[in-house]
DNA sequence: AAATAAATGTTATGATATAAAACAATTATG
DNA sequence: CATAATTGTTTTATATCATAACATTTATTT
């Protein structure tokens, strides 16, 4: 049964070194059947129909997250977004600056503790939510569409849920 | 059947300010619903395991994805090699750079395109290669008993594929 | 064949993301 | 009250990634 295969190979596409040394290569893993690497490339392929999606909007994936949650629970702290979107609160400074230097969000002074800031969507962020939540309705639906539909999309993320924290 | 669930939520953990004005808050998407957010937390996570899985050998996992290319077909031009990994050919120069300078791959100059670069392991490096599947074997293991095992792992590449390219 | 265009590797540069350290102000704890 | 710890911030270092320009070499056009 076709054990001709692997002995010659006369397509020149594949037949070319074939491991001059030892080097068993049966060994080497093919990349696309590498979990990691497969899942980096998906990702930025699904980031890039996102940052093109938003392009007119100008708005990244971390301030999209952002403004959703702040969205989502308003009076936040600053540290509490952060932490849920594992952005180092040092780095969160310059983003939310400026989310707050378009009018979009807010900081407000805590009286309770006068340390932390607690977050708030302006007037004009709530009008941007919804021109954002509509954008990125339509990537979201692309990307089921790719996946074949919402079952896939609901398959994925629960397989992908258990590959986050547990670390 | 009970219709109180949103009216009184006296959980002090969700029911704190409750969308003040409008914002439609039902409107919101979950985090851990978006795919691009869970895709890109997942692959964060499998990228930590290996990376803690490589601090000894300090290979990081473009280097391994590189040397796992040349092992598989040694010869191929650098232009080749970094484009099937999404490398732009300017950043491939110092990792190749790298490579070279720890003694585990080498440039050969191609005798028929005097611009090119064919790309080949060292006697080191094919000793390297084995020490480098050995770890990376234990690290998809780990990855694979995260998501549940064998068939999971297929389904997860399965899908995640769909996702990958198509422009 | 000569002129022009394209490919290849390289350098340099800027943008962005991410991590760590140190600090002032404030709050919590001994 | 003295000492921790927390919070936001600034600064700095590093890694990643994209773009432009360049020299050398090869391919294509005239």
């Amino acid at each position: 049964m076709a054990l001709e295969d692997e002995a010659m190979a006369a397509n020149p596409e594949t037949s070319v070194p074939l491991a001059s040394n030892s080097e068993d290569i049966s060994q080497l893993p093919e990349m696309s059947s590498i979990v990691g690497y497969v899942l980096r490339r998906a990702q930025l392929s699904v980031f890039q129909d996102f940052i093109e999606s938003f392009t007119e909007l100008k708005l990244r994936p971390a301030e999209f997250s952002v403004l959703n949650l702040i969205a989502q629970r308003p009076g936040q702290k600053q540290s509490e977004i952060a932490e849920q979107l594992g952005i180092k609160r040092a780095n969160f400074v310059a983003l939310m600056d400026g989310l707050e230097r378009r009018g979009v969000a807010e900081r407000r002074k805590s009286p309770e503790d006068k340390r932390s800031h607690s977050l708030h969507l302006t007037v004009e962020g709530e009008r941007f939510i919804s021109e954002m939540l509509s954008v990125w309705n339509a990537h979201e639906q692309r990307i089921i569409r790719r996946l074949g539909g919402e079952a896939e999309r609901d398959k994925l993320i629960e397989l992908l849920g258990r590959l986050s924290g547990q670390d």
